[in-house]
DNA sequence: ATAGGGTTAG
């Protein structure tokens, strides 16, 4: 029964004294329309919901005695239009009314029980029909195979089905489509086989459940066999059943042949353009797939919920404010406007645009039919603009109207830190048994690993139940930024025993993880060999980790070879290309990069200038690096902020100029952060001036109690002077507040084995080999008229054995090691914690010379490659 | 319809 036009006036005209006329004449025409209001879908809204229960209850209560016909067909009605409740009332009704109901009337109730989940009822309606005899009729049969198989009742359905006497193509399609929504694909396919082999000639139903189950299994081939016998059967022009084709091409990923069957369908369908549009989403065709939603709107086909939800929800993926507007206003107009998952994509859209007062519009006008999914929705919206305020008053007023978090919404809160604690949200994880979600899990994971705890992270992660890859992976960034690689080794080979397939976000943490200095430099290649096999190496993401590693790793030429070999880049990318350059001192490479990403008018950001800045900065290139700050605000309108500020204090202080670092000090808009206080306090070591270097210390003392570092270069500045008795309260003021100075260590690697270094160390076998090594350095050092520069030493010691201590830093050993244990001419690659001291900078040019060797230290800045008594970094570090 | 993991700097 469709509505006419015409009916919308009388159903808005209709009061309740019109129906009592109408009631006179119960067989006229006009109350079979109000029958067709009453039974109406809900969308069809021109009626008010309220009224139409009304007019239905009315119609009930009022109208004369009604045959089994009347009923059958108002049930079927309700069904069709899911109005499974008022089915059932009217079913109950009838039973109250003394009437015997009919196998037709049996089989409607029976697909309405399917569909309320009420295996209880459709038990009893079994009963009734086995009493009533209507069980042997086929339809009847066949609907309590489709009611078992509904409510998790999968082998009575299947014994109601064995005991069939007689079977259709529906009985068959009800018991295969059980098969599917019940996740048991493999058995549905076999029974597609079976029912074909007893001669049965599917319909078009069955092939849209076949269909279904091969494109959960994303079964291309098997699909395309099917395709073909759609085809025989002459259902090729049937736009349902192509639907299920375009749907099944598109997850299995064959793009083209979803296309071939649109471009041939006589008739499309909104579902048709529906999941050609989500099946690109899927496939990453976002362009092709706004392109086709224009198509669509040019088809003159109308929009329906889900194509709305798609299309907004690209929107937000793409941060397109203007055409998330338009589609606002489109589905104003389509009188969807009360769609309550239109109305969260739109929140959505309009926070990824940092639209909130958009967002919160939405989201106010939606009150008194809010959810855990609206209020999600919001207040990761808020966290994610930097509300986190507006966030947590909203998460407290979310629990006072009494609607619990569920797994999105304390995954969602977990960023809210530090406005809660993370003690506080991980006991109401566990009283709410979330804990074992692995959502909820990797976001507490994530949490405790930038807490430096990482220990809590591991615990967290063991209690995750079914860990999926974004839980593995975040385990694994947390040993990447702790620089655990032994750690993130372990798991990775975890996962790779359980069968868990990585993806980029796998692979470029774990490659991040091989970027640590202590690592072994062939573990980072191996993880690149796996990116490969998995096809994997050249997406965005991981190439930048591969740079990096590389770049890292001490090995500027693989880096270089990883980025040339991009097919795609981003900021990122070029970005993690400059950095390797600079960390490398290779000034001329930074500057060609940097000029490279100008000419084609890329996008830089403020990271692309404190790499450039800085790398002017290590070349003493003043005047240029003022200019590229001034070129980031003037052309490309960043905003400095504090860190760029600290690189111009950095870039004056190095070069000596502490004048005009102190003026950047005074001058910029914030106040000065610890990087700002410490660049300008290391060059005041280096520059000897005691007056600055100790206002530069306080401040940073201030400002980090904890770091050793302050304490350490402020006593080198006594220390540096003479002046022994100030030195000597800093560290008493260390010991007072339980500062340690971090040891200097330094590692090299021997045939794949690591060895470390500290000052002075004796624990090495060859310890004996590598002190005589030393001595027999030290003299060809005095011959070359070498003098040690005893400023670096911090002891208050007679100048003789201060020469000696230096003699003994541990990147001094380890060199003498690599000496030894390295065949001659082979380049000697050391990595230190700290800084590398201006006298071992002095001595290790000198050993490049004496032992005509390439060394590269990696300190805990930079990259020194010493060749030929120079050194890469232009003696600025 | 809502959520969690990754790559760049000092």
């Amino acid at each position: 029964m469709t509505l006419k036009p015409a009916l919308r006036t009388l159903a808005q005209s209709y009061t309740n004294q019109t129906l009592k006329q109408y009631q006179l004449s119960y067989h006229s025409k006009p109350l079979c329309h109000l029958h067709a209001i009453a039974v109406s879908p809900k969308s069809e809204s021109f009626v008010s919901e309220s009224r139409k229960s009304v007019i239905a209850h009315h119609l009930l209560d009022k109208t004369p005695q009604r045959d089994l016909l009347e009923y059958n067909h108002l049930l079927f009605e309700y069904f069709r239009n899911d109005r499974n409740n008022e089915a059932i009332n009217l079913f109950v009704g009838l039973w109250r009314s003394g009437l015997q109901a009919n196998g037709s009337i049996l089989s409607s109730v029976l697909k309405v029980c399917g569909c309320l989940s009420d295996q209880v009822a459709g038990r009893q309606l079994h009963c009734q029909c086995v009493k009533s005899g209507c069980a042997e009729d086929v339809s009847v049969g066949t609907s309590l195979v489709d009611m078992y198989m509904k409510t998790e009742g999968v082998r009575d359905g299947r014994k109601v089905f064995d005991e069939m006497g007689d079977r259709t193509v529906v009985s068959w399609t009800s018991l295969i489509a059980g098969y599917a929504r019940n996740g048991l694909n493999d058995q549905a396919l076999e029974l597609f086989s079976e029912m074909r082999l007893q001669g049965n000639k599917p319909n078009p139903h069955t092939f849209v459940t076949v269909l279904g189950v091969l494109a959960a299994k994303g079964m291309v081939e098997k699909g395309s066999q099917v395709h073909t016998m759609v085809i025989k059967n002459g259902f090729e022009s049937i736009t349902f059943v192509c639907n299920s084709l375009i749907n099944m091409y598109l997850k299995s990923g064959i793009v083209k042949d979803a296309k071939a069957v649109f471009d041939c369908m006589p008739n499309r369908d909104a579902v048709t353009w529906n999941s050609l549009i989500a099946g690109y989403v899927i496939n990453g065709l976002d362009l092709e797939a706004f392109e086709m939603f224009n198509q669509m709107g040019l088809a003159g086909v109308k929009f329906t919920q889900p194509i709305f939800v798609t299309v907004i929800k690209l929107c937000a993926n793409y941060k397109e404010l203007v055409f998330a507007r338009q589609l606002q206003c489109c589905v104003l107009k389509s009188g969807l406007a009360f769609d309550r998952n239109i109305k969260t994509a739109l929140m959505v859209a309009y926070s990824k645009c940092s639209e909130m007062d958009d967002a919160y519009k939405i989201f106010s006008m939606m009150q008194g039919f809010q959810s855990v999914v609206t209020w999600t929705a919001m207040i990761s919206g808020y966290l994610q603009n930097g509300g986190t305020e507006h966030a947590v008053k909203l998460f407290c007023q979310m629990s006072r109207e009494g609607i619990k978090p569920n797994d999105f919404t304390y995954s969602a809160i977990l960023m809210a830190r530090p406005s809660f604690s993370i003690g506080q949200v991980h006991a109401q994880v566990i009283k709410t048994n979330y804990e074992k979600s692995p959502s909820v899990g990797t976001s507490l994971i994530d949490a405790y690993v930038k807490m430096q705890n990482v220990h809590e992270a591991e615990k967290v992660f063991h209690i995750i139940d079914e860990k999926d890859i974004v839980a593995w992976s975040a385990m694994l960034s947390g040993y990447a930024q702790i620089g655990d690689t032994e750690g993130a080794v372990k798991i990775y080979l975890q996962l790779a025993r359980e069968g868990v397939i990585p993806n980029e976000f796998t692979l470029s943490s774990i490659i991040n993880a091989c970027a640590a200095p202590t690592a072994a430099v062939e573990q980072g290649k191996q993880f690149h060999a796996c990116s490969i096999k998995l096809r994997l190496n050249n997406t965005l993401c991981l190439s930048s980790a591969l740079v990096t590693m590389y770049a890292k790793r001490g090995n500027i030429d693989s880096a270089n070879e990883v980025f040339k070999r991009q097919g795609e880049r981003d900021l990122v990318s070029w970005n993690s290309m400059i950095s390797g350059y600079a960390q490398h001192g290779n000034g001329k490479k930074v500057l060609e990069v940097f000029e490279d990403m100008r000419r084609q008018n890329l996008e830089m950001d403020g990271i692309t200038f404190i790499i450039m800045i800085s790398a002017c900065t290590h070349a003493g290139l003043v005047d240029e690096g003022k200019k590229y700050f001034n070129i980031m605000v003037q052309d490309y309108h960043i905003d400095p902020t504090t860190e760029h500020y600290s690189c111009m204090v950095d870039l004056y202080s190095r070069a000596g100029n502490l004048e005009k670092a102190m003026d950047i000090i005074n001058g910029m808009p914030f106040e000065a952060g610890a990087n700002a206080w410490r660049a300008l306090l290391g060059a005041c070591r280096i520059h000897r001036n005691i007056e600055l270097g100790k206002l530069a210390a306080e401040k940073l003392i201030a400002l980090q109690p904890q770091d050793s570092a302050a304490y350490v270069l402020l006593s080198n500045i006594y220390a540096t002077a003479g002046n022994w008795q100030e030195r000597a309260k800093v560290r008493k003021l260390m010991d007072e507040r339980n500062v340690k100075k971090q040891p200097g260590y330094s590692w090299i690697e021997v045939k794949n084995k690591t060895y470390s270094f500290l000052a002075g160390d004796l624990s090495h076998p060859m310890s004996d080999l590598i002190y005589s090594k030393l001595e027999e350095l030290n003299n060809r050092l005095s011959d070359m008229g070498y003098q040690p520069d005893t400023n670096y030493v911090l002891h208050d010691v007679e100048e003789e054995h201060k020469a000696a201590f230096l003699s003994q830093h541990s990147e001094r050993l380890a060199i003498a090691f690599g000496l030894i244990a390295k065949p001659p001419g082979s380049t000697i690659q050391i990595l230190k914690n700290l800084r590398v001291c201006g006298d071992c900078h002095t001595v290790i040019k000198l050993i490049s010379v004496i032992e005509a060797r390439d060394i590269v230290v990696r300190d805990s800045n930079r990259f020194h490659h010493f060749k030929d008594g120079l050194c890469s970094c232009g003696d600025y570090w």
